[in-house]
Order: C-alpha cells, then structure tokens, then sequence
DNA sequence: CTACATTATGAAATAAAATTTCATTTTTTC
DNA sequence: GAAAAAATGAAATTTTATTTCATAATGTAG
C-alpha cells in the first residue's frame, strides 16, 4: 500500500509531535527523501526519536526504511489508473488515457482471476470432443478470437454471434462437448439462456463473465474478469481486451498440456501461412 | 532515468570491482535495497569505498542516495516485461506472464504511437463519406470490432475479413472515403494489395501496422503499433490487443470530436439495449 | 623488459546518521 | 488533585557511510 496515503490514513492515531512529523511529509514529500533524520526533526520541530517512533508505527523498520517505501510511493506516480477522457484532451492526452486505462484494466482482471479455475478449464478443453464459443456484440469478437485460435490446434472448435446458431448448438451440444460462453455484463438474456440450454444437454459450460452475474450462476466454470468500473461516458469497453488476454492464456495453457509433439504441428500452421505473405529482408 | 538501466549502459565504463558490485545489484535489487553498504560489500567481495566509488559514478550523491534512487526504479521499473513462457509453467505462473505480456505490448505500442498521426486519423474520420475497415485473421477481429464500434456513431461503416469483398469495396472506393487497414506484419499480400487499389481510386489509406512494413508504404497515414517481438512458440500475438487500444483511442478521438450533440445520440444508442438484458438490482 | 605514471582498491580513521536509553514532561484516569 | 500512563527529547550509543591514505594492480613510454 502508499505510504503517503498510510499516512493519512493513521492521522488521527498518531500522538501531537508525530501529527507534526506527518504534516511535513505529506507538505513535500519529495523534499523529505533527501533530508537526514536530524533536518526533518528541525523542520518540524520536534526531536528525532519522535521521528524514528513515527516511522515505527507505519511499520517501517526505522528512518532510512520509511525513507526508502515513501521514495516507491512516489516513483510510483499512479501509474496505471482509469484516468478519464475529458471534453478538452488533446490526442496525446486521450491516447496516453485509454491505453493507461486498459492496462489497469488488464491489471485488474488478472488480480480477479483464479488459476484454479483457469487450470481447470485447461484440463477440460483439452479433452473435449468439441469446442464452442458464443458471444454476442463486443464478446463476440472475442468469441471469434478464440475460434481461430483453437482451430490452429486442430481440434473441433466453432464460434457463433447469432442468437439462433447459438441457440441450435447449444441444444445439440452433449456430454464431453465444452462450451464457452463470454459476456462481460453477464445479463444478456438470450445468451443465459444458451448457457442454460447447453447445461441441460449435459455440455460443461464454463462462462467467462464479471462476479455474480446471472449469467455466471449457470456455468459449471466462471473464469472471473473484472475490469474497471466503466461509469464515463467517453471510456471504451476495456472488457473485451481482458477477454482476449484470457484467451491468450487458455490457448496457452492447452498448448502447454498438450506436449511437445503437438508443438510441431502447430510451427506447421505457421509456416503454411507463409507464402502469402512478402519476404522480409533483414 | 531508470538507474537498472543505467547500470546496465555504464557496464563497461566501470572497474573490475565495481563491476562486480554493478552484477550483484542487477542480481537481485529488491534484495540491496535493504542491505547495508557493508553487507553489499561483502555480497561482492569487494571494500565498502568500493561501492561508494560505484554509486558516485552513476551520479548519485552516496550509497543511501543510491538505494533511493534504486527504489524509485523498482516501483515502477520493468514492471511489464515479456516474460517467456516456460514448458513446466504452473497454470498462476503462465497467466501471469501472459498478463504481463500483454501490458508490456501495450506500453510499447503507445510509445510507438504518434499523437499527430492519430490526430490526422480523426480528423480524416470525422470528415470520412465512407469508412471501411479490412484485415484478416486475427486483425480480421480488429476490423470487426472496429465496425462495431463506428456503427454506434451512426455514419457509414464497414468491415471485411475475405479478400474478394476487399478488392471490390476498394475498387469501388472514392475521393473522401477513409479505408483503414490493419494488419501487424504489414506483408500479407493481398491487404496490400487492397491498399493499393483503394489509394489508386483515391480513397484515404490509413494503415494500423508496425513501421517499414509494405502495408506502411501505401498508406497515406501509417498508425505505427509496434509490439514486443514474438519469437517464442508460446507466447500469443499482443498486437491484436494492442491494434483494438488503438481502435479505442479512434473511436474517443472520433466522439470528442463530433461535440455534446453527438454525445446524446451515443447514449441513446446504449439506452436501447437495455431490454436485451436482466435487471441489475443493486 | 623495466621504470614511471596512472588508476584501482581496501584498511583504518573519521564523520555522519540513526537508534537506544533514560530522565523529564505532559496527558489521562480515577 | 494525585497516581499511572503516555509522550517527548537530551544525551549516549550504535550503526552506517565516507574520507584519507597507503598499497597493489595496471598501463605506458623508452
């Protein structure tokens, strides 16, 4: 956690001298990384016991330490935050915001998701007898993504973003098949719906949604992605790009437990491609 | 500047001893930064002035302002590096390294960026009869969404992910249609193909690709998306994810653009997929 | 290859900074 | 309003960093 924002925090458990000490520190804090023990004592008048007593109780282990979390505090000029797009940014200004933004995003979804559940799904893709992703607007970009990724495994994989294709899969899916089913707000009715029909005909269904949504009370699997609240107007979706990283990660993770043989024909696809490509000169 | 980095620059300037102390601290900086002058010393058999010498030569003030400095550099140094996969990987470990991956593209791909290009780019948009975006495989996805994002804004979009249909809406493209053309190796034959034909019948080409490509040189903007380089088997293509920030950063620039008015008719647009959707109660 | 100059290095001394101890003051509680 | 508890700072101590200086290693010119 900040330092600086522990300071504030702890103000009203601190004694009166060491209140002082906080002041000058949170006043300037980058003054603060320069001075010894004895200036900053000077400045705000009290002894340097106090000093050291203070940098004790935020649970650092002496002057130098504090010194030392207060400087990563500040290094740390929060660096990957939902900055808001404002009416007045100029384009550098938004594109620094956005990107900024969806690495937070990415941050974020990573912290909310459990590589327990990722290694099952892992373990269950890998010995599925079919493969579906359904998703519907932005998801099913994603939804697409994963189909062209998973065909280069070369194993049976299909995508829909129509409602009634969906709806027929899900019907004919049976045990042994896993179907994927992606929506970042969870509350899509007729892709509940899906996920619900392809749990009746015993297909595992794993859900890659936000926490607790309905759509997530009827998957066998919830691969959990949060990302930042999205309450601004001018923010982009960052969701889907989470998505996708999960996507990355799940190919990955089959790719891994596939073994060493499978590697060799997946070079194989890469490698047909190239004829269709110029040379590249280097 | 990063003081990691600036070791690592200043390597060969340094002694034999104060190189040694330089490996000790590119070793494990997490670790000297809570070590006394004395302990790192003897870390690298070497005398305390030593390593005094060493950090004066980095232009730091002495070995406590060193360590300040180094602590700024953890806080927010390589951070997002690109990590490699690794065959015996745990399912944590591998979905971390992907996450991380992935942010570490993004940052090179805003840096790789030009807020002038991109400013350009919305400028032509805002003013575009006719937008159209083409790609294939995975920057297919990209022209996907990219579509869907613009058909939002209620002007004239259109994607293509098949080659035919490519040619022919470049052959019939015209003076103020804008065509957008993604493709990350910028070598795929018949995207440039296609940028070539749309240029010829005097449409804008606006090129989403990394720097020098083929692609690039039919454009009459190049967007430059450059991301972490991808030689390993494992590792998945970040320049997809890094192409759709950009298309986040389009489609902003696009809404700011078009001022308070526009901004209503977005709203709507959202309003109207309510009823597609469950209640959220909270 | 030697003699000289230059640079690099560490032992010891010194200086600086931080911490501990303990007596004194302030605050709280009954 | 007195005893207990907590807070504070002066001084002593300890830890840490820096400087000084002698020695060793390296390089250079003849």
């Amino acid at each position: 956690m900040n330092i600086l924002e522990k300071i504030t925090n702890e103000l009203d458990t601190l004694s009166k001298s060491e209140r002082k000490v906080a002041e000058v520190i949170l006043a300037s804090p980058s003054t603060v990384i320069h001075s010894s023990i004895a200036a900053l004592a000077k400045q705000a008048n009290i002894s340097e016991p106090t000093v050291n007593r203070f940098c004790r109780r935020l649970d650092t282990k002496g002057y130098p330490d504090f010194k030392l979390h207060l400087a990563q505090s500040l290094a740390n000029g929060t660096p990957y935050v939902n900055r808001h797009v404002d009416e007045n940014d100029s384009a550098e200004e938004y594109t620094d915001k956005i990107f900024e933004s969806t690495m937070a995003s990415l941050e974020l979804a990573r912290k909310s998701l459990d590589a327990n559940d990722v290694n099952r799904s892992v373990d269950l893709l890998t010995q599925a007898n079919k493969i579906s992703f359904f998703g519907l607007g932005a998801s099913a970009i994603v939804a697409h993504d994963a189909q062209n990724k998973f065909f280069r495994f070369n194993v049976p994989v299909v995508y829909f973003d129509d409602i009634l294709m969906q709806r027929m899969s899900a019907i004919n899916s049976r045990q042994g098949d896993v179907v994927i089913v992606i929506s970042h707000t969870g509350r899509t009715k007729s892709l509940v719906e899906v996920a619900s029909l392809a749990k009746e005909n015993d297909a595992t269904v794993i859900g890659i949604t936000t926490k607790g949504t309905p759509l997530a009370k009827e998957c066998s699997i919830v691969l959990t992605v949060d990302v930042c609240e999205d309450t601004d107007l001018y923010m982009p979706m960052s969701s889907r790009i989470a998505q996708l990283a999960l996507i990355d990660v799940l190919a990955t993770g089959f790719t891994l437990r596939r073994g060493s043989k499978f590697r060799d024909n997946l070079k194989k696809v890469k490698d047909s491609l190239r004829s269709s490509r110029f040379e590249k000169k280097d």
